[in-house]
DNA sequence: ATACAAATTGACAGCGCTGTCACATTTGCT
DNA sequence: AGCAAATGTGACAGCGCTGTCAATTTGTAT
């Protein structure tokens, strides 16, 4: 192995200035076809590739964005890292993941230091560090360029990417209603993911629509864990009139409420149906497999990665928001109401 | 916000040249402490953070190292990164994951071209891409540096980390004869994973130590995943002479066997005794949890970290391996023998 | 052909840092 | 006190690339 070529190398074989070299590189317009073609070659014939450190130092950019998350679902995280990642590397970025403390004193200056110290261009934002507004004011304050991914606050003039989760949890408690239960029972998320607001408020509208009473007392509050879905669930459980069927905001909620049922000696699903949300790795890892949303996350993040990409290379022509479908996932967690 | 701070502002406040301020950054020797207090001062000061690609660019290093993964479970990678990223921080280097295919056909090339891509310092390599001869070689080959987390394979002269899957393996065993069981089966992790074979070496040795006769057919092949763990306890289920307990390579194998154990009408633990391997998120997950060993993930990434950034500092004072304790951990899916 | 605009291309100066090497200052000894 | 050996410090030349701006070539309308 030989040194590794430069720009000189590539250069010096297209018989050409390094500039035209650089401006083939970058895809700027004023280059003859075929000089931009002789260059090709040569970069290919040395497989040369740019200094990530010299491009950056010299145009004050660094190729590099940040993917910040605070999440405790590693497959959440792990699907929107591939999701991001690939589409920077198709752009010759690279991703820097990092997690972050939703609850740091100060956030803002956490983040904007990261971002200085490893000179990012720019940050994509997940749940629930995306609805920070102390964090997206002082990102604002410092001009440093972000994307959104399921966002609840829609004014806020950064591109974002989501689905629709109020019409994924409404189509979720639809199916239940039809499936004949009528006293049905949600699992709230957790406070600090806005996105928990969405999914009651698509539970509350199914039940609306079907005029179904929305009884108070079947809506408890989780904390999107297994451990809290699972006391949710006993307390369901243990009401004079329980449930039939529980629709809990994200599948980590789901398997605990399915675990609750059976230590109570209930059948899932003769006894209780149960559905969960995301289909992530756990929907398919408890007995009986849940009924869930799958939530598009990888497309999501891939979007998102999309978005801040075009921004940053300065293509504004582009949609400023990107809305993905959801989808219902069937398993054997849910099935009609028990017959007795 | 003004323009960020560089080295030239720091040494013109220091009153000192900025090669003194690069000496003080970098901790060489040379520098009274008076002189060095100054600096230190003056970066505080002024909020001073060295641009990586200038430092980049002039020393030929990147300060970046990169993890390479090949694993379907997001706790483990996630785990690693965690573990990885923080050490590396403390460093003052970052860290890139990056997925990685054990089947490429050119492994090794794929892996040193990302490597000279994103000018990495070096790599940390998980299972099952640390026994890669062909990767190893090539790394080798183009002096890449880079350490192992798990390896088999301790004859490499690259730094590792490790916990004795071997002993872990043994003692779960161990833990379920005590509990009285005799016909023990053991679910095989992937063949692609050495482990896998120290995981069945631990539990044969187990075995023998206690006078236990090894029947073949209570040890089936799994391949680390929820519905291969299902299907080798289908098989098992369905031997004339069932076992009472199984200890199978992984969580996920552990789940699935626990749900043939459902579908199959059995109690776990009354019925028949699961143990997983590893303590990933799952194991509290599925019902009953799974008693597990527990694989400290986090420090053993962390310890694989300090190994490379050792190396790559040039302190090749310490140790050439780490090898970390592991832990059983009791939960529900393991009792005494049922009494029938 | 001629003049002029537009399209291409190149020369050159940095970007912010580290490595080299020369110079200045101290220290340890006799 | 006097000198060599440490020790501490600075000047300066790049690292490999991009931005600026000027020079050259090409195309087009006379």
């Amino acid at each position: 192995m030989t040194r590794k070529a430069t720009i000189n190398d590539v250069a010096a074989r297209a018989g050409v200035s390094i500039k035209t070299v650089s401006r083939v590189l970058n895809g700027e317009q004023a280059v003859r076809p075929d000089t931009r073609q002789r260059v090709r070659a040569a970069v290919e014939a040395l497989n040369y590739r740019p200094s990530r450190s010299a491009r950056s130092l010299a145009s004050g950019r660094s190729y590099l964005i940040g993917l910040l998350y605070h999440n405790p679902s590693a497959n959440y995280v792990v699907d929107v890292q591939h999701g991001a990642l690939d589409k920077c590397l198709e752009n010759g970025f690279h991703l820097f993941s990092h997690p972050t403390d939703l609850y740091a004193p100060d956030l803002g200056g956490m983040v904007a230091n990261l971002v200085h110290q490893a000179n990012l261009d720019g940050l994509i934002l997940t749940p629930p560090l995306c609805s920070s507004p102390a964090l997206l004011a002082e990102l604002d304050r410092q001009h440093i360029p972000f994307v959104r991914v399921s966002p609840v606050d829609r004014t806020h003039p950064s591109p974002y990417v989501l689905m629709d989760d109020v019409q994924a949890s409404r189509d979720m408690t639809t199916y239940l209603i039809e499936l004949g239960h009528r006293r049905i029972a949600h699992i709230f998320g957790h406070p600090d993911h806005a996105a928990s607001e969405q999914r009651l408020e698509g539970f509350r509208g199914a039940l609306a629509e079907h005029g179904l009473a929305a009884d108070p007392s079947l809506i408890v509050e989780g904390r999107f864990s297994f451990e809290t879905g699972r006391a949710c669930a006993q307390t369901l459980l243990g009401l004079a009139d329980p449930p039939t069927a529980i629709v809990a905001a994200n599948d980590d909620l789901a398997a605990g409420a399915v675990m609750a049922a059976h230590e109570a000696g209930l059948g899932v699903p003769e006894d209780l149906s149960v559905a969960g949300f995301d289909d992530t790795h756990v929907a398919r890892v408890v007995w009986p497999p849940l009924t869930t949303v799958h939530q598009p996350i990888y497309d999501l993040a891939n979007a998102a990665a999309d978005l801040l990409l075009k921004r940053l290379t300065g293509d504004d022509s582009g949609p400023r928001y990107v809305e993905l479908p959801h989808k219902l996932v069937i398993r054997q967690s849910t099935g009609p109401t028990p017959s007795d």
